[in-house]
DNA sequence: TATGAATGAGTTTTCATTCAT
DNA sequence: AATGAATGAAAACTCATTCAT
């Protein structure tokens, strides 16, 4: 069974990105991704039960990162707009700086089967929390208008990063992807605020 | 040669979206999709080229027929706001009632290779330019503000549909997807309002 | 059943020759034959039982012809060597003159499987009883060695001109075929000739 | 990629020697190839690139070994004569001795597609330029006379051999062919010498 | 731990032939 | 006689996974 964390578990990993950004999901043998990783098939098999579990493993170690950078980011925000801005800019900013991976996480990885893309889903909900509760303390503490419905804003801003990002992704990231994150934060903002004249 | 649009061609789209739906779209076979269309496997090649193109004719009728809609019921509307109102219940409401296509739309479709995805999005973007007008038109009349960007907004509408309309696929479809268009309109709407005293 | 030799029949077979020789034997489909023909797939079936049967009667048709053209020509000639040196000339001049029909029957139909290559050689067995007969008479008349094996001799010339004619083939034509029947002729004569001086 | 030459690589090509001769060249289906070689049929691929390069292999391995026995019988040639002499026992000789082989070389690879074909007359040329070099040798020695045209004079060695071994696979090998060699010999010999008195 | 040769299940597409009109 | 839409059987090849070394 998958004896995790070896020096070769994150070659794997990483190995498994590589190949999937250069040559997309179908074509990301597991040969090929041994070759990359300098080790042989079987030994992937060590370090993993199967090939799904190499692409869930890469989607939460890399993920995780993601989050955790998010979070500690956060912290350092004074204000609920600051917290939204945060997480706004982390998000296209870590994107930004690993195009592989964004292509991987955008495009190659949503041609898995179903079943990878609930476990995908699962490993999500702790970064969609971490959205929740920001719209949460901003309704609590009057920032947000209560007319907002929580899940529903956590949908329009996931919708929106993921769609922002998919399409930079698509262009070839050829355009800077960071510097969205201002008008980004100021219509997501403006539709969560408090609303003086709501009808 | 694809001789499209006997009474065969509908059968056959409509089969791929029922076996699709039921199946997954790895687990649709030409021959699973033939025997629902009640035809033999090689009459499907006479209105198809091949089962790339049996998805792609079934995205273009399917998504021809879902903008239309919304261009007409567009027609109707009065102001830049209902436009906006319009559009976003129309998409709900139309995946709303046909939960087989918003399953193949949504998730399904979605597994498909990198070159069908590509044509998916050509499709798609006639649908994206209505909602870009809408945005062009809303600042023009200076019911949005200037600050808008048109990609963006855009990018923000369809994300946050799209979004919201996969979260409920993947919830089997089990709540009221028409429901949600009101908060999604006023979220939406905010966003793009002109702002009386943006920082 | 095929209800043989209405006018079809013949531009038929002329649009197999056709197809065959500018699409290869492999890609020569039925249908393809039906539309040089000008005729439907189905009229195929009214004169011929099925496929194998167009190409058998292709043959039989053509090389009736082709051995009618070399009797009559023996006739005119006065000595063993003439008819030998006259059906050397006939053949390579026959298919030079039509060199679809050289692709067809030289490349063509040879890949075709051993039923009816069977066919054809039963087709080809009058043709072989005039090479024969030849080698017979000129026994008989005492002009070639008593030594000469009727069967073998059969086999070098029919051999010797089938591989002449399918290098030319093979080498597109390009060169001229018929020049080659004098050097050809004379190593024929001069193997099966009486020889003075034996070991 | 074929990694060619292990003990299976060999077993592949004789499986496939079998099958073809028993079954004929259209029958001969991989997974029948790899039942009789004892392999997986996967296991083919790991040695060959596809279904084509089998009998491409299987063409030069046993064309090579062919050629091969002819050369050093020919070494030992004193005369043009015997040169001529021993190649077309040899030839005679090495087809009689493996009667699928000869089934499989005359009959069914002739079944294959232009390109394969072409293929195979690639490694035939070898074969054909040793035949030329002897009619080369034989003139410059003065034995064949200087009439004779390389080109056609090697048409008609093969051209016969290959007429003669045609007949007899196609009946079934009933006869012996070694005993031909003498005949065909002593007629293609005449066919070449130096004739006293040539009009 | 590590290797890599071997396995074998699974699906799209073509095309000769039919038969209702 | 003529049509042509419909039929349906049949086979090469890939690649995740195993296991003897």
């Amino acid at each position: 069974m998958a004896t995790k964390k070896g020096p070769k578990y994150d070659q794997i990993i990483d190995a498994a990105v590589t190949i999937i950004a250069q040559n997309g999901y179908h074509q990301a043998q597991v040969s090929k991704i041994a070759k990359e990783a300098g080790v042989a098939d079987g030994t992937i098999y060590l370090y993993f039960k199967n090939k799904e579990d190499i692409l869930i493993s890469l989607f939460e170690e890399k993920m995780g990162t993601f989050v955790d950078h998010i979070r500690s980011k956060l912290m350092e925000a004074n204000t609920i707009e600051e917290q939204l801005q945060f997480l706004v800019e982390m998000h296209l900013k870590q994107l930004a700086a690993d195009k592989n991976l964004a292509v991987v996480t955008q495009l190659e990885l949503r041609q898995s089967n179903y079943k990878l893309r609930q476990r995908i889903n699962e490993v999500l909900k702790e970064y969609l929390s971490v959205m929740e509760s920001i719209i949460e303390k901003g309704k609590a503490s009057n920032v947000f208008s209560q007319d907002v419905n929580d899940k529903l804003a956590r949908q329009m801003i996931f919708g929106t990063l993921d769609e922002v990002t998919t399409n930079w992704v698509m262009k070839d990231c050829k355009y800077d992807l960071e510097s969205l994150s201002k008008p980004v934060f100021d219509m997501l903002l403006q539709g969560f605020k408090l609303r003086e004249d709501v009808s």
